[in-house]
DNA sequence: CTAAAACCTATGACCAACTCACAGGTCAAA
DNA sequence: TTTGACCTGTGAGTTGGTCATAGGTTTTAG
């Protein structure tokens, strides 16, 4: 297969194709002839590997130290569960801390609209966000509670 | 105030301050004698003002923008407002999104669990993520379904 | 048979929002 | 006076790609 048709057997960009040559995640053979780069049927389960993992969170180091390991003939499983595990915690600390985003966008949006209205006075708005309490803010950093 | 003790009033890295006067957001007043760029207490509530916009997700652009309007006189409430909203829709998209990635990953982690352990065979881990059916994959994309 | 279209190659720039490193100038305290 | 903490501007690095450019190749149509 050449570039194109690895991308398009895999739905990504053919510029991502290449991206993950030069990244050590696909291992094409080069043509002599005219230098084109060969896949073959293991670099689509490769790159489809690749993306599904993307997806899940992990990076393109990771990515490649799981197929480099699984190339070895080593059990990636370790690892890969160790960095599965971290990566969920991490999605559910990004998860809460945009749910709190979430109530506390939706209190100002309210305060918004409990006003007069029309064109409420500017200043309001950036007071608004001006004196938001951020709980995400760090503490102690010179801000003057008055 | 000079950069590092505006930086430590608002808990900022001096770089951020610094690059924020680079993208326009802070207005200080250069010393001629040393070179030196002067801020004063308006830059602090200009670059606060900035921190807190954009732990609600509100771009350096959209931010210049709206100190731009409110030294212009005019009100940036509107469209503070309309990027407010498109904002928060976004976040909830956010949550959405990545709490269906979290029940998948439980559930990839169960069947992890359920395992005879040890090492479980190495291949085992990769084909959970090979096979991993994803919902927010791009639909006919050439993956063969068997 | 030839010309154009569609592909390939490598390299480098660009995105966001910073952060850090560097080299050289300035200023305060010991 | 010298050390250390600060200031300056510039340029590079971060992540995961995407896009542009320039030049070579292959395929397809006329």
């Amino acid at each position: 297969m050449k570039v194109k048709e690895l991308a398009d057997a895999a739905g990504v960009n053919p510029d991502t194709v290449r991206f993950y040559t030069r990244e050590g995640l696909l291992r094409p053979v080069r043509n002599p002839d005219n230098n084109y780069q060969h896949y073959d049927a293991e670099d689509l389960r490769r790159l489809r590997f690749a993306r599904k993992s993307r997806r899940l969170g992990f990076s393109l180091p990771e990515i490649r130290q799981i197929l480099e390991r699984a190339d070895d003939q080593h059990s990636p499983c370790p690892m890969v569960r160790d960095v599965f595990e971290h990566r969920l915690a991490e999605v559910e600390r990004e998860i809460t801390e945009l749910q709190e985003l979430r109530t506390r966008m939706i209190s100002a949006l309210s305060a918004w609209q409990d006003m007069p209205d029309g064109t409420p006075d500017g200043h309001t708005i950036c007071r608004l966000i001006e004196h938001w309490d951020d709980p995400s803010a760090p503490p102690c950093c010179g801000e003057q509670t008055s």
